[in-house]
DNA sequence: GCGCTTCTTTAGAATTATTCCAAACTATAT
DNA sequence: ATATAGTTTGGAATAATTCTAAAGAAGCGC
């Protein structure tokens, strides 16, 4: 048998969170952040989780599912990766690191913030601030 | 007067680069090309530059508009800018640098390549290899 | 220039990802 | 239990981009 849905466990973890977040633990969210969070870090979309969530037999619309990652996104939980202009791609992994970018494919690949240095950065133009400085390594099968 | 039209050296000059592209000179893509290359490097999108068209007088589709820029960026003319997934931006400087985005307003802005060193990237998977390295520099107000 | 072939342009329809909406729910506080 | 504010949802609406097929223009040999 196919472990489907979280265990309780992790999904009263996910309610907490979500509660600690602000964010009311409907069902919804909780069955989403129980996909999102028990598990090693990935990278996904809202159409691969909606996917995913169906397939787990949790019954959530897309509309909820676009709103859930916000939502996420906004409260820290999430990071979304911009690398491809048709699609929008979310990282359960917040720390600060980089990614290789598989053209051929649209396969993300972490890497580590550690690895990379990045040096020179100029200062900003005056009265803006640097929010974060992206590295994406776009790769191709050679 | 505003000066609205590239002068007509400027614009043999970009039926030249066309020609030597493997692209025929047609008139739409003449007047682009002297819209894009006759001026200092800059960024733009698909609805950016249909406009700066309708505004010097050139009639063009946007479906062509979207044809030539990805013709051009074929052909090593433009390059294309990744930083919002709503958007495609697309640069005249082809060369190696990277970018400043603000995500208050879109504004893109040029860090020249010798600036930023990137230092520390993996090497990519078996059979993969780095076509290029971006590195996008988002700012906000402050 | 003429005719032929091939490439281009274009209007408008189609596609795709995402957002919006208003009505039907549901979590939480009292 | 009720009331209230926050949520979910199906379906419509947007917006950027691509597709289609028919009409137009460029290049070539004559
Ligand atoms: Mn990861
Ligand atoms: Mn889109
Ligand atoms: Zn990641
Ligand atoms: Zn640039």
């Amino acid at each position: 048998m196919a472990k489907k849905k979280p265990d309780k466990a992790s999904l009263d973890e996910a309610a907490a969170r979500l509660r600690s977040a602000g964010l009311r633990p409907t069902r919804q969210r909780v069955a989403l952040a129980g996909l999102l969070f028990g598990k090693d870090h990935h990278h996904l979309t809202a159409e691969s989780l909606h996917a995913q969530a169906a397939k787990a037999g949790v019954r959530v619309s897309l509309a909820t599912v676009y709103n859930t990652l916000h939502q996420f996104t906004e409260a820290g939980m999430l990071s979304q990766v911009v690398v491809d202009a048709a699609r929008s791609y979310f990282d359960t992994n917040t720390g600060a690191h980089q990614h290789f970018y598989c053209e051929d494919d649209g396969a993300l690949i972490d890497i580590p913030g550690e690895a990379i240095a990045v040096a020179g950065v100029p200062s900003p133009p005056k009265g803006m601030a640097v929010d974060r400085v992206d590295v994406v390594v776009r790769i191709k099968r050679a």
